[in-house]
DNA sequence: GTCTATAGCTGGATAGAC
DNA sequence: GTCTATCCAGCTATAGAC
């Protein structure tokens, strides 16, 4: 490794770790007042720098929110993918959806901008999503694994999971009142499912 | 009738009227823009008027939205309560989620003011409230007339119909992609109640 | 009741010195 | 890279003439 590396290294990490502390500063401000009154000006007070030095290291508000945004989906793939304890596939389908219900009710904001459209203008970008993409393969696998495939049932299954997570958030929060539901949820659903099969077991393939 | 009650009982309708205009505008504001643009200057002149003369009918913008929210309730008690067809409750529930379903994805604002929380510092009154908690107090007698009685059951079926709603709004706006899982996901409900009543059949009271 | 005019504030973003 | 100073736009709400 050259000198001239060594320096453009020591320089990438100081910048990294300063975009890092104006991330974190960020955070900290929309759990306060909530995702949408996010301002540069208590931005740059929060993180002890002035607003112009914030455009040294985003071009836009929009850039933050996009990397709050890619903080968060890495924080939901590992999450939801991390390994489960039980072999039993229909154990780790109701383990997985405590781990969603979890993760998303632990903090509003990041739940918000991850899985509602609450910032008007705002779009994040394919890099900073493609996390989530990939947590959402390892679900579709999950539900696969409960014999269950048909795309109406994995449609099912994604309202079910985010009626749940809305109705937990909105009418008890900090609460279990549906957290507690999770068991009952997915029995019913298995029923449901696997009571009519899309590829009857008589049939031989 | 006197002839001043006469007088009074007019300038209270122009006045009544008046404040209607204003909140129609607002109406087609945010359908245009979104729940959150509404400012007083556009909708001023939407409706034809000054932005002081806004406050000669609404002492603040908050009271604006709590004019809608109300409006937005008498119509959700209006389209949930009329009468249903069908005597076979289960069918009368199958088509009240239809109607909800329909409600709220036909006018993504009012849903959004009516069901979710997205007005920074707004809360309803509690008059005009009222048309929608009604409402839902009719939807429980739904509920019961199919056996469901237990909480654990009604807070899975809001849950469901919510997670239905908001799948359909995000996912596939404008489609039918989640409405026409309906009389399935209710036949899924409606199995998992009845299979484990609270008070078994067997038992005597 | 309705207007003109404006106060008072907050927002995102930039110019230019150092 | 970081600052001071500032621009320009938007907002809610009010004062005061008519």
């Amino acid at each position: 490794m050259s000198k001239t590396e060594e320096v453009t290294d020591w320089r990438e990490s100081r910048r990294h770790s300063a975009r890092a502390a104006i991330v974190d500063a960020a955070w900290a401000l929309v759990r306060k007042d909530g995702l949408s009154a996010l301002s540069l000006r208590d931005l740059a007070r929060r993180a002890g720098i002035t607003t112009p030095t914030v455009y040294a290291y985003f071009d836009s508000k929009a850039a933050i929110y996009d990397a709050m945004f890619g903080q968060a989906a890495e924080q939901f793939e590992l999450e939801m993918t991390s390994p489960y304890d039980p072999d039993d596939p229909r154990e780790v389908l109701v383990a997985s959806l405590r781990r969603f219900v979890g993760f998303c009710t632990s903090d509003l904001p990041r739940h918000q901008l991850l899985f509602q459209r609450t910032i008007p203008g705002f779009e994040p970008s394919a890099d900073s999503y493609a996390p989530a993409v990939r947590a959402l393969t390892k679900a579709r696998e999950r539900l696969a694994k409960n014999g269950i495939t048909d795309p109406r049932h994995l449609d099912m299954w994604t309202a079910l999971t985010i009626g749940l997570v809305d109705q937990q958030i909105s009418n008890d929060p900090g609460g279990d009142r549906w957290i507690r539901l999770i068991d009952d949820y997915v029995s019913m659903f298995l029923a449901h499912c696997l009571q009519q099969p899309l590829h009857p077991p008589t049939a031989r393939e």
